[in-house]
DNA sequence: GTCAATTACGTTCTCCGTAAGGATG
DNA sequence: CATCCTTACGGAGAACGTAATTGAC
């Protein structure tokens, strides 16, 4: 027996002679002339190997064959239009969802705004924020929790990789510290002994500990998790900091000075991470442009 | 948006290439040109309206949309196959159903041996026999209950009929009866005054009744629900009784006696009937041919 | 005689195969 | 450079339409 090939048309011709019991209106109803209509039934009883209809020229019923056929017919042909409106919905994101990891400095000063402008494009779109360090975030996307992570680059090989931006560093004291009033710092003078830092699990700590300059200065600082609370340190009077640009808006705050340290090395790179085998949904891909957009602003 | 259409075949080309993620093999696997395959994909592409695969042309792998579209055509492959499978099996007798009424003279005389034969034949087509009298069967058959009936005839334009046989009638009494050693006899000899009935429901009764013979001849003798009751209380020599061929069965017992009764009148046509318009099932169908046989036995 | 389904036959269009093109590792 | 997907193009077969045929009421 030669495998059967049967179309939703064929389908659709079937369930409108079943209703109609008349070829000529059924035919029209699909468009077609009453002939082609007569063999496309004729193939499809052919296909089913059974009899479907008991046609006399004056009346046209279902056998008790075609009678069982009709309902799962009905059954498939719902469940395909389900399939095909279910995977419209994806392609005009009006059903979806997206995941994102970011670095918690991106999460607070380009997320927000990034999302913002993604729902009101896409408002029935689900949208999860994860800010976890760089570390935690590409876990993320490695195990596919996440279909993109923002965070900062260091062996990044096993993704595809956009560069958001390269980041400065800045020097962050109190107004009376002797460096207060400088338009820029080098690394050496930045990384005195009074120099504090985050936490060793941090992206921003690994990547100044790899300066010789700050290697060099071996200090002995005071050691915290929290930006907020080194930038509450630093307004005591206990130390200085250096931190990237983008995670600033801690150290906004009376008698604090931030100022850039000239470097060429010193720079961090933001990146956009994503798997280089899996594709990204369209809800996805909309979210990777929405965020390189915003990183061009 | 012009209404879409897809065939078995295309939701083959698809599951195939999902799960090989290879053009080249899924295509073989589908006895198809690569290139024929590509551009099938390509069109089903165009009816989902999402890209369902991403092709580097080392790598083929499934998009999120075409991932979730694998598990809809799964289930939807699957549901086809089922019906098909089940309409093919109604068609070759293997699953199914055949409910039969059959009056009770024919439900014991001639229905076990065609329902034997026909199980033999059908072993998995599952069968109901309903001895009814001739009203409720027909009942039945109005109501679907049953796809025919074995009934006495009458007014049956509203059914499409096969008459089985027609029958005679017996004059049946004890062997001290004064008829008793006949040949033949008339209906009028036959209607003497110890002439007993069945109860006026049973069409035996009716059929008689309607005879001018019979009615002339008032009896007034016993009335009784079941033939074997009657067959017992003649051979207690409390009267005599007619009743068609197809009851004999009932009445041989010692010392009594059947004998013909001439009177070309005097028939009962048992006919196989079925709904005009409703289509036997395959089943069914083949039922029906069984009864006919063996009524020509 | 009319209505309606089937059959006949010529046409159109879809689908397939061969072959060339292009991209990727 | 070898592999493998895509595109181009010509041909075969399926599907369709017009028209004639058959059958039922």
């Amino acid at each position: 027996m030669r495998s059967i090939n049967i179309s939703t048309r064929d389908f659709d011709a079937f369930l409108a002679l079943a209703q109609t019991q008349h070829f000529t209106r059924a035919a029209e109803r699909c468009h077609l002339s009453q002939s082609a209509f007569s063999q496309k039934i004729g193939r499809i009883e052919a296909s089913a190997g059974v009899r479907l209809f008991e046609r006399s020229t004056r009346h046209v019923t279902l056998t008790p064959e075609g009678e069982v056929f009709v309902e799962e017919v009905r059954r498939i042909q719902n469940d395909m239009r389900q399939a095909f409106a279910g995977l419209q919905d994806l392609a005009q994101r009006r059903v979806g969802r997206v995941a994102v990891a970011a670095l918690p400095s991106v999460a607070a000063e380009w997320m927000p705004q990034v999302i913002a402008r993604y729902r009101a494009a896409n408002p029935r779109i689900k949208v999860e924020l994860f800010d976890a360090l760089a570390g935690a975030g590409l876990a993320m996307l490695r195990e596919g929790r996440v279909d993109m992570a923002i965070t900062a680059g260091e062996d990044l090989q096993e993704f595809d990789c956009v560069v958001l931006r390269r980041e400065k560093f800045f020097l962050v004291c109190r107004d009376d510290h002797p460096l207060a009033n400088r338009r820029f710092v080098s690394l050496a003078q930045a990384a005195g002994p009074d120099m504090m830092h985050l936490a060793r699990s941090s992206s921003v700590r690994q990547h100044l500990q790899a300066q010789p300059a700050v290697h060099a200065a071996h200090a002995d600082g005071l050691e915290v998790e929290h930006l907020a609370t080194l930038s509450a340190l630093i307004a005591q009077g206990l130390g200085v900091s250096v931190v990237p640009e983008l995670t600033l808006f801690h150290f906004r705050r009376e008698r604090l000075r931030a100022i850039v340290v000239r470097d060429p090395a010193l720079r961090r790179s933001i990146v956009l991470a994503r798997h280089k085998a899996k594709a990204l949904s369209i809800a996805a891909q909309a979210m990777f442009d929405e965020v390189v957009a915003q990183s061009r602003a």
